[in-house]
RNA sequence: GCCAGCGUGGCUCAACGGUAGAGCACCGGUUUUGUAAACCGGCGGUUGCGGGUUCGAUUCCCGCCGCUGGCUCCA
C-alpha cells in the first residue's frame, strides 16, 4: 500500500453513526472502519485525536492558536485550489472541506492527476502563500455570485449557489487572483506559520452521486506545527505498517486467490490458531451465559428468505438461485431465517423462554468489487450470531445479560467502546408503544450494566431499536462490530408463538446480537489492533524453544511434547541452523516467548525466558515458567508478566 | 459498480521493444555456535489471463481477472 494513499483512507477514519441507515434483521454488526461523512463530523473526533496526543480544536485555541485547526485546514484546501487553478487552467472546482484528519478538494479536470503531481502542486501553494497571502471575505448578492461563477465557468459552483437558502449571506473568499464561493471562516492570512502535506489521490462522484461526474479529489492535511504534522505521518507510517494485508503476508496469517475469487478468505494456520482460540473463548462465555450452540444449513430453500423478506428488498446482495430437483435453493445471507423455522419445529411455552441460540454462522453476501477490502470487507464470512426469544418482560434482563457480555468480550481484548442507542427511524413497523417499550428495555438494562448510552435518534433498525458499540483500537480508530436488536418484523413473518401462563398466544420478540461482529473482520481488525502481537492465549504461536546447539535439541523436544500435553501452541525450532536466526525468526513471528536453552539449562531443568519485544533473559525453572504461561492464558492477560 | 493507479519467482524489488536480474525465503554442502540474519553452492519466472501491433512484446494497444487508494454501497 501507498503511503500516501493510505493517508487518504485513514485521514477520513471517523464515525457516521450511520443515522438514517436502517440495517436488516440479520444484519448483526459488521464491524467496519467508518465512513467518511466530512459534513457531519463525529462528536468523538477530538477525543480520538487526543487519545493520540495529536491537537484538536479546543486544545488549538488553549494553546492559543489564533484560528481552530479546521478553519486552517479549510483555507488549506483553498490554497491547494488556487495552486491546481494556476497549473491546471479550465479547472471546475466542486467542494473542498475540512475533514477529521486533514482537507480535500474535488475538481473537475481535463488531465488526470498523478501523485507526483502533488509534489508540484505543494509548491505552487508554498509559492502563492508568499506572494498573495491576505485572505479577503467580501459578501455579494446572489446575481453577482452566479454572474462571476457563471463568467469563470464553474458550473459545479453554480449548482453549489444554488443550494445555499434564500435567505443566507452569500460569500466569496479571496486570496490573489483565485476566489470560492464559500461561507467561511478562514484564517486572516496564509504567510501565518503552518505546516501541511498533500496526501492522496482518488475519484469521488460530485456531490456523492453515483450518477454524477466523477471528479478528481486530492487529500492533505495541516496542522499548526510541525511537531504535530511529522506526528500525524509518522502515525500513519505506523498504520501502514499495522496493516492486517502487509501483516498478513508477513506473519502467515491468510491469503486470498485471484483462481477462487474475489472476496473469499483462506485461514491459514497461523491465524486458524488464532480463531480457534477466540472461537473457544467465545463458546465458553456464551456456556456461561446459558446460549446453547445450533447449527443451521447454508443453503436453504428460496421460500424461507420470501418469508423473512430479504428476497424482496435485499436480493442485490444474494446470490443468484440454485436449482435443486428443479426448486430454487440460496445460499444464506443471514441466519436468523434458519433459527427463525427451528423455534417453530414445536409449540413453545413461556416456561422455557428465554431461549438463546448461538451460531457461528458463515453466510455470504454479494459486495461490490470496489469495496472489497482484505479481511475486513469480504464476501463470505462467518459471524458470531445468536439469537433470543424471549417475552417482551424478559427484554430488559437479556439486554442486560448481552450488554454485560459485549463489555467482557471488548475488555479482553483490550478495546474501549463508546455506546449507541438507536431509536425509531420514520419508516418503521411496529406501534409506537411496542417501540417505546422496547427502547426502555434497553435504556434500563443499559442503566442496570451502568453502561453511558449516546443518543443515535431514528438510527434504529425499521424493525426495532437497537444499541451499536463502536471500539477504539491502539491506533485511536474506531470500528463497529457489537451490536443487540430488538426485532417485532422477523416473529411476525415467521409467524412465531409462544404460550403465555394465561393460556393465550403471544408473540416472543426476537434479539439478533453480535459480540464480534464477524470473524474475519473482528480477527482482521485484532491484527491491527496487536500489530500481529497478539496476547498469549489467542497468539498463534505461544512459545519458541531455542537449542543453543544441536546437541541440545532432545532438551527443548522434550519440553515441547509437555507444554504440548498442556496444550500449548509451540514451536520448536529443533532443526539444524543457528540459535541467532532462530532468535531472529521467532522475534518477526512475533511469539510472546522464547525458551533458549543450552547445557546448563539442560542440566538444571530451567529455561532462558526472553519475552517478545525485550532482548532480556530471565531464568527460570521450567515448571515456573508453565505456571506464568497457564495464568496468562486462564486470565486471557494482555500482558506478558 | 465508478475514477485513477498497479499486477515480474513464495516475499520485497530491478530491467521497459532485442535471450528476464538481485536480496530474502527454499534446497544441498561446510560450520556446532550463549541471545536479531555463519559461509559456499544450487533450485525457482510462458513477466495475472486472452487477443492484437511488431522481424521480435514483460515493455505498446484492446478485453477480462485480480490488487491498491478513494467514491458510492454495506439490508
Amino acid at each position: 500500500m501507498r503511503p500516501a494513499g493510505d493517508a487518504g483512507r485513514v485521514a477520513q477514519i471517523h464515525a457516521s453513526a450511520g443515522v438514517g441507515r436502517s440495517r436488516s434483521a440479520c444484519q448483526v454488526g459488521r464491524a467496519r472502519k467508518s465512513t467518511p461523512a466530512p459534513r457531519s463530523r463525529s462528536p468523538r473526533t477530538a477525543q480520538a485525536n487526543s487519545e493520540r496526543g495529536m491537537s484538536n480544536e479546543s486544545a488549538a485555541s488553549q494553546v492559543g492558536e489564533p484560528f481552530p485547526l479546521s478553519t486552517l485546514r479549510h483555507s488549506v484546501s483553498h490554497l491547494m485550489a488556487s495552486a491546481v487553478q494556476r497549473l491546471y487552467p479550465g479547472v471546475s472546482f466542486g467542494f473542498g472541506p475540512s475533514i477529521e484528519h486533514g482537507f480535500y478538494y474535488d475538481f473537475d479536470l481535463p488531465t488526470k492527476l498523478e501523485e507526483k503531481d502533488l509534489v508540484a502542486i505543494e509548491k505552487e501553494m508554498r509559492r502563492i502563500a508568499k506572494q498573495t497571502p491576505q485572505i479577503v471575505r467580501e459578501e455579494v448578492t446572489r446575481a453577482e455570485a452566479r454572474k462571476r461563477l457563471a463568467a469563470k465557468g464553474q458550473g459545479y459552483k453554480l449548482e453549489a449557489l444554488d443550494l445555499i437558502p434564500e435567505d443566507e449571506a452569500i460569500s466569496v473568499y479571496r486570496h490573489g487572483d483565485w476566489e470560492d464561493l464559500c461561507e467561511g471562516p478562514h484564517v486572516d492570512r496564509l504567510d501565518r506559520n503552518f505546516h501541511f502535506k498533500l496526501l492522496s489521490l482518488a475519484g469521488a462522484y460530485w456531490r456523492g452521486d453515483e450518477k454524477r461526474p466523477m471528479l478528481q479529489r486530492i487529500y492533505g492535511t495541516a496542522f499548526w506545527s510541525k511537531e504535530e504534522l511529522d506526528r500525524h505521518i509518522a502515525w500513519l507510517a505506523e498504520v501502514k505498517e499495522r496493516d492486517h494485508r502487509k501483516l498478513g503476508t508477513e506473519l502467515d496469517l491468510f491469503s486470498t486467490h485471484q483462481e477462487a475469487g474475489a472476496g473469499f478468505v483462506f485461514w491459514h494456520p497461523n491465524l486458524g490458531a488464532v480463531r480457534r482460540a477466540i472461537e473457544e473463548f467465545w463458546w465458553e462465555e456464551h456456556q456461561r451465559r446459558g446460549y446453547e450452540p445450533v447449527y443451521t444449513p447454508h443453503v436453504l430453500r428460496e421460500q424461507v428468505f420470501a418469508v423473512s423478506g430479504h428476497l424482496q428488498n435485499y436480493a442485490d446482495m444474494m446470490y443468484s438461485e440454485m436449482l435443486i430437483d428443479e426448486m430454487p435453493y440460496r445460499v444464506k445471507p443471514m441466519n436468523c431465517p434458519g433459527h427463525a423455522i427451528m423455534y417453530r419445529t414445536r409449540n413453545r411455552s413461556y416456561r422455557e423462554l428465554p431461549l438463546r441460540w448461538a451460531e457461528l454462522g458463515t453466510v455470504y453476501r454479494y459486495e461490490k468489487s470496489g469495496v472489497l477490502h482484505g479481511m475486513l470487507r469480504v464476501r463470505g464470512f462467518t459471524q458470531d450470531d445468536a439469537h433470543i426469544f424471549c417475552t417482551p418482560e424478559q427484554l430488559e434482563e437479556e439486554i442486560a445479560g448481552v450488554v454485560e457480555l459485549i463489555r467482557m468480550a471488548l475488555s479482553t481484548f483490550g478495546f474501549q467502546y463508546t455506546a449507541y442507542l438507536a431509536t425509531r427511524p420514520e419508516k418503521a413497523i411496529g406501534s409506537e408503544e411496542v417501540w417505546a417499550k422496547a427502547i426502555q428495555a434497553l435504556e434500563k438494562a443499559a442503566e442496570r450494566e451502568k453502561l453511558p448510552l449516546v443518543l443515535d435518534e431514528g438510527g434504529g433498525a425499521f424493525y426495532g431499536p437497537k444499541i451499536d458499540f463502536k471500539v477504539r483500537d491502539a491506533l485511536g480508530r474506531e470500528w463497529q462490530n457489537s451490536t443487540v436488536q430488538c426485532d417485532f418484523n422477523l416473529p411476525e413473518r415467521f409467524d412465531l408463538k409462544f404460550t403465555d401462563s394465561d393460556g393465550k398466544e403471544k408473540r416472543p420478540i426476537m434479539v439478533h446480537r453480535a459480540v464480534l461482529g464477524s470473524l474475519e473482520r473482528f480477527v482482521g481488525g485484532l491484527v491491527e489492533h496487536f500489530g500481529g502481537k497478539f496476547p498469549v492465549w489467542c497468539a498463534a504461536k505461544q512459545v519458541a524453544l531455542i537449542p543453543i546447539r544441536e546437541e541440545h535439541a532432545a532438551y527443548v523436544r522434550d519440553l515441547g511434547k509437555r507444554l504440548r500435553g498442556d496444550l500449548f501452541r509451540v514451536e520448536c525450532m529443533d532443526a539444524p541452523g543457528h540459535m541467532n536466526k532462530k532468535i531472529k525468526d521467532a522475534q518477526h513471528a512475533q511469539i510472546p516467548f522464547m525458551l533458549i536453552a543450552g547445557d546448563r539449562e539442560a542440566a538444571e531443568g530451567t529455561v532462558a525466558v526472553r519475552r517478545r519485544g525485550t532482548r532480556e533473559q530471565v531464568d527460570m525453572k521450567f515448571e515456573e515458567f508453565v505456571a506464568l504461561l497457564e495464568r496468562l492464558r486462564r486470565t486471557r492477560s494482555l500482558e506478558l508478566n
